[in-house]
DNA sequence: CCATATTAGTTCAATGGCTAAACAAATACC
DNA sequence: GGTATTTGTTTAGCCATTGAACTAATATGG
């Protein structure tokens, strides 16, 4: 439902919009923000004010006056005060990083451990350690966390793992706090896709489904800047969009799905090469593993062609596994997008490697702390 | 960009949440208005004043009085003014309606007429004189338009229509009046999705893929009430979705794509009937036909399954020449959509025939018009 | 070196939209 | 007829932005 404007609605939509233009732009000066906003000077003068007392934003040196008039001084977000606190669980690791508002990585861990054979509890447990340690480190480094964010493989919705297949999860609730923090989830596809979108230099492409390829396939759909997630924020189930309607069963009950075209355990099978570090294989040259590729590749070429018919994608991200095998499986997806995808011949169809490999999910959990604050800095500055 | 607020962005967008909230649960009185909005009944009288004055709202005869109190006058849409002119070009006719602000349909007009074998100009000629004549009879009846939105079967962005195969247009401009009206246009299938959408009894389902099923199949994707374009408005090409990777080569230079299997001249070819009334033969137990709405269902339900992972939407619409198939097409739909849809065991997948039909689209369209007035009452109001 | 022009940032009074409280209007009930 | 209740209006105060004026800090030309 529509909130009602009032007076001090004024005051928090424009801090937000300093916000965002200093975090897009820094460092700027007061003047520029004002013309760049369309506000006054007087008006950004206040506002800017406000950020600098609640911590959010700083003033930098002038840079060198290159004409007449009063020099300007730059205004940037802050690395001094508030933070997020990103993390993931995946099948074989933990991960954390606590990232500040100006975007700096400040404190990363990273825990080799199967999850598989362990409760949720156990889990949790471990992740909580990590947390504990990261938190610590941020609090030496003058930060506070202001939230936390963990990135799972499976379907989230309601602070609740609704499944997650390959860790053995059914119905598993988040808790609602981690060292006394904050503490809500999300899918890792989605969250990676975010960590991409503010990885891209400046502004293009905006638009992207970024795959995630582990065991399962999930995708993050990124479009126009705005991370898509459908009705209940199970949008992006690219691993069982249908390949080949009487291909092989799949464990989710149907058939033919992608990932037992372009999941690892596929790829390895179609190799032959069950145990094979798949990138060194074929940096090698190992037919088997190229030719495990070449169909892999042609399967994901399928079904991301109809997620592009779809969703008016023109860009593809492979993350997580793929992301290494990305010069071995472009060609072929770059094949089947331009012979499927309709509006081909108008806008050009891009297969790229994720920016961010491995991190993509930790850094796009924390960033959902700081973007928060970055978009809407009035409740933060209240709860000072 | 974000737009900085000023004063009189507190009014403007008050004005939006008593129209969205009148539009909703219209007769509502100012004492209601203000409890549901937050507003005080101070703020809310001095804005249904404004909007009264812009022949925006009207007031209505007080229901009777159920308790003590001074008995309350309800506020409703006006009927009066503003309306929506909703058009559409197909291959096989021309179609107007007028809709006031109240979501009446004011005027209606229906042109057979093939446009295949006419120039781009023919067609907008012959559009422009069933626009004239419903423009006339609006005025007639004490409206005027404010805004004209005409329905295309085919790519539409930046006021042209890229392609739309099955009238022969390529790179066609749409222009911008019509009978001294602004006009703009849009895909078919989005159009018709937005009418489907305002069509539904109260609440749900707010979202849903709403199948447009001519020589070709376009969808239009509405989450959560929000119509879902994509990047540049080209979203929804489901007819181009693969269902069998090695199928039947398709016009669009692919292989194997949806419309191949349940298009209207697939399913007629499927049937060996070549100039059946479907719907009938239907009816009338034909086993050709039934077998080909049989194979077209299960081709419809494994693209919508892959639609459905991908996008999260619960909910199918059947439109154009598919809606009277419905009965025949739905099982096989539900059938693919229960094996291959993953979330199908938490969400209940319906599948259902339009509830407007062949008005879809032109009201969806008019609904462009007045839905803008509604969402967004200040620059009308400061145009009179 | 001084006066002028220019740009950055601050100060101040006016404006307008919302608010809370008080008031007026119109009913039901005892 | 008096009191309670609900609806709608009036009024003075508050606050966030604005435009204009002012101050601060530089470059440039005579």
């Amino acid at each position: 439902m529509d909130l009602p404007a009032r007076q001090r609605s004024l005051r928090e939509h424009n801090l937000a919009v300093v916000m965002r233009l200093v975090a897009r732009n820094a460092p700027l000066s007061r003047a520029a923000i004002a013309a760049q906003s369309g506000l006054t000077r007087a008006t950004v003068s206040a506002i800017v004010d406000e950020l600098i007392a609640g911590g959010l934003v700083t003033e930098v040196s002038p840079p060198p006056p290159n004409g007449a008039g009063r020099p300007a001084t730059g205004v940037v977000l802050s690395g001094a005060t508030p933070a997020g606190l990103g993390m993931e669980i995946n099948v074989d690791y933990l991960a954390v990083c606590v990232l500040d508002l100006a975007g700096n990585v400040r404190h990363r861990a990273h825990l080799t451990a199967d999850q598989r054979g362990r409760t949720p509890s156990q889990t949790w447990s471990g992740l909580g350690a990590l947390a504990r340690a990261a938190h610590k480190a941020a609090v030496a480094q003058g930060l506070s966390i202001a939230g936390a964010t963990v990135a799972l493989p499976g379907l989230v919705s309601e602070q609740t793992v609704r499944i997650a297949p390959n860790l053995g999860w059914t119905e598993t609730p988040i808790p609602a706090h981690i060292d006394g923090v904050p503490l809500s989830g999300g899918n890792e596809a989605n969250l990676a896709a975010l960590g991409e979108l503010h990885a891209l230099p400046g502004s293009e492409p905006s638009s992207f489904v970024y795959v995630s390829g582990e065991i399962g396939i999930g995708a993050g759909l990124v479009v126009n800047g705005q991370l898509f997630t459908g009705t209940q924020g199970w949008a992006g189930e690219l691993g069982h969009v249908t390949v080949d309607p009487a291909g092989p069963d799949c464990t989710c009950g149907s058939r033919g799905c992608l990932e037992q075209y372009a999941g690892e355990d596929a790829i390895r099978s179609l190799s032959g090469l069950p145990s094979a570090d798949l990138p060194r294989a074929a940096a090698e040259g190992s037919p088997p593993v190229l030719a495990a590729l070449a169909q892999a590749g042609t399967a994901l070429g399928v079904a991301l062609s109809s997620a592009v018919n779809l969703l008016d994608l023109p860009c593809v991200v492979l993350g997580s596994h793929l992301a290494p095998l990305a010069p071995w499986l472009s060609p072929a997806i770059e094949h089947e997008l331009q012979q499927r995808v309709l509006t081909s011949r108008w806008s050009t169809l891009e297969v790229r490697p994720s920016a961010l490999g491995a991190d993509a999910a930790i850094i796009g959990a924390a960033r959902t702390v700081t973007s928060a604050i970055i978009t809407s800095p009035a409740p933060y500055l209240a709860s000072r």
